[in-house]
Order: C-alpha cells, then sequence, then structure tokens
DNA sequence: TGGATTTGTAACTACGAACGTTACGAACTG
DNA sequence: CAGTTCGTAACGTTCGTAGTTACAAATCCA
C-alpha cells in the first residue's frame, strides 16, 4: 500500500478547489478542511503545481485555483503527481546472483506487479475531479 | 506504494519452495538466496504457515516447504498473506466534518480506491508461483 | 508608498514501520 | 542424548511522513 496520505489530502486539496469556482483558496482554508498544518498543505500544493494541476499566486488575495478544468484531472494524474515509487515494494537487497531463483525472481516479478499497476491506474483513469464533486455536491 | 519488501521477498520464498521438490529448505538456505538473516525470513514464512501456504517443521532436516501444489499459489495469495493494509493509504487525520468536501470526500474516494484495488487483485491473480518458477527454469 | 496578506521553503521534532541482529527455549531427528 | 532447526522475544538502526515554527519573497490594497 501507498502508506502515505499525499494522495488522499491531494484529491481533497482538489475537490475542494473545484468547488471553488476559479476563486483562489488559501492554504489555511484548505487546512482549516483537511484537519491539518497549513504547510503540509503548502507542500503538497507545491507539487501539484509543478505537475501542472494547479496555479497558486502569494500576497493578499492570492491563494491557489486549478490550472484546467476539473473535468480533465483524473486520480491517476493526481497519484501520479504527488506519490512516487510503484505501488508495490520491491527486494530490500538484491538477491544472490549465484543462486537462480535470486538472479531471476526480481526482474520477473517486476513484469507482474507492472501489469497489476497498470491495471490499477486505468481503473483511476476513470474518475475526475469533477466527477468527486460532483457528487459532494449532491450530498449537500 | 506498498512500501515493505514483505511481498516480493514472499514470493521468491515460495518460489525456491516450488523449485525444491518437496524437500523441506531450511530458513538459513533461503536467506543465502534472499540474502538476508534468516530471522527476518522465519518471520515471514510463519505469517505463511497462518495463511496455509507452507508448512515448517523443526529439528533437525526439519525446514519448510508449500502446503500446496504452486499451481494453485496466486501472487494475490501472496499479497494477501503478507501485507496488511491496501495499496493506497487514506487521510491520516479526520478531515472537518463541517465542510462538505471534508464531510464525504473520504468515502467517496475509498470506493474509487476499492475498484482500483480490485483491479490490481484481479491482474495478480493471474500469475501463480508455478509461472514464475517455470521462467527462472527456462532461463537457467 | 507602506502595511497586511499569502506563498515558498528551510529546519527541526515526533512518531511509527520495517529491517537486521542477538539470544534462547521448544520441537524434532538420528 | 546430541545436534539441528524453528518460533519468537527483545533491541537498535534507519527511513519516511506529518506536524510545527520561522522567515524571506511576492503581491495586493488603502
Amino acid at each position: 500500500m501507498t502508506q502515505s496520505s499525499r494522495f488522499a489530502t491531494a484529491v481533497h486539496i482538489l475537490t475542494l478547489l473545484a468547488g471553488a469556482d476559479d476563486e483562489p483558496l488559501t492554504s489555511d482554508y484548505v487546512a482549516g478542511s483537511v484537519n491539518t498544518n497549513p504547510v503540509v498543505i503548502r507542500r503538497l500544493l507545491g507539487v501539484l503545481v509543478k505537475a501542472g494541476l494547479v496555479t497558486s499566486t502569494p500576497g493578499g488575495a492570492g491563494g491557489s485555483r486549478l490550472a484546467r478544468d476539473a473535468r480533465k484531472i483524473t486520480l491517476f494524474d493526481v497519484y501520479d503527481a504527488v506519490e512516487s515509487g510503484g505501488l508495490f515494494g520491491t527486494h530490500s537487497q538484491r538477491p544472490n546472483p549465484k543462486c537462480p531463483v535470486g538472479r531471476n525472481i526480481a526482474e520477473l516479478l517486476a513484469r507482474r506487479v507492472e501489469t497489476a499497476e497498470s491495471a490499477a491506474a486505468a481503473s483511476l483513469r476513470k474518475t475526475t475531479v469533477a466527477d468527486l464533486f460532483g457528487e459532494v455536491k449532491k450530498r449537500t
């Protein structure tokens, strides 16, 4: 499992921005909804800016907004932006190359893992931030 | 990402056992191929025993062997046995319930995440330990 | 122009997970 | 009975994440 909360938090942030109708939201406001420290939010927003999903402006009346239509931001885009490394862990030490299994297992397993990750990615691509915000609105 | 090496190591162990033709392998021998400490292997073997994938016997001429045919052990079985928790992390703090997004986002996201995890699980079910050992043998 | 606001980022602490290691009792074989 | 091996407890190290404080830089508005 990706055992950081970055993906969930990033989705939360983007859903908030999707509902702000292009009004900039401050990291303080977002932190209030996520229930964490504004710096944690700003760190994550920095990554989202680099990924081209968000724009931020400092100063009075500053804040962050979506860089593009929420219908064009999929959950995979979000995952890809904020999580590094795959869904599955790999060997921590290089296995013994003198053993036939040790010499080959990492590569053979990596193939299957990549296939599984692709399947998960395809699934994540089916939902957009706009979809999530739409469901939130329906529940209001 | 599941950032432990337990899944990869467990697959490695089971592939070794699959090639042992029902001869018991010691944790010392397995540790030599995985390139780690025997206790790490025994800890993992304990989990695999509990999951019904492996049997172990102590004493001289003891060791571990597969509890069932390697063709009946899928990568999902292995993952499920040794990794707890999902592929994706969740919010570390409960979001603010006074905010419509905060109140709903965790549950709405969880649905999509479960779907993605199911897709990955289905993919892992397509490969067995016997498949991996077969490919190792082909490369020998 | 000057003060207030907000971002961006560095630095630090706290916490928990994973791994490696040592140690030793229990179980089993020959 | 001696030797082997597992099972497990205990401990230290390392690493990533989250939270916090602090402050410079950028921007807006009166």
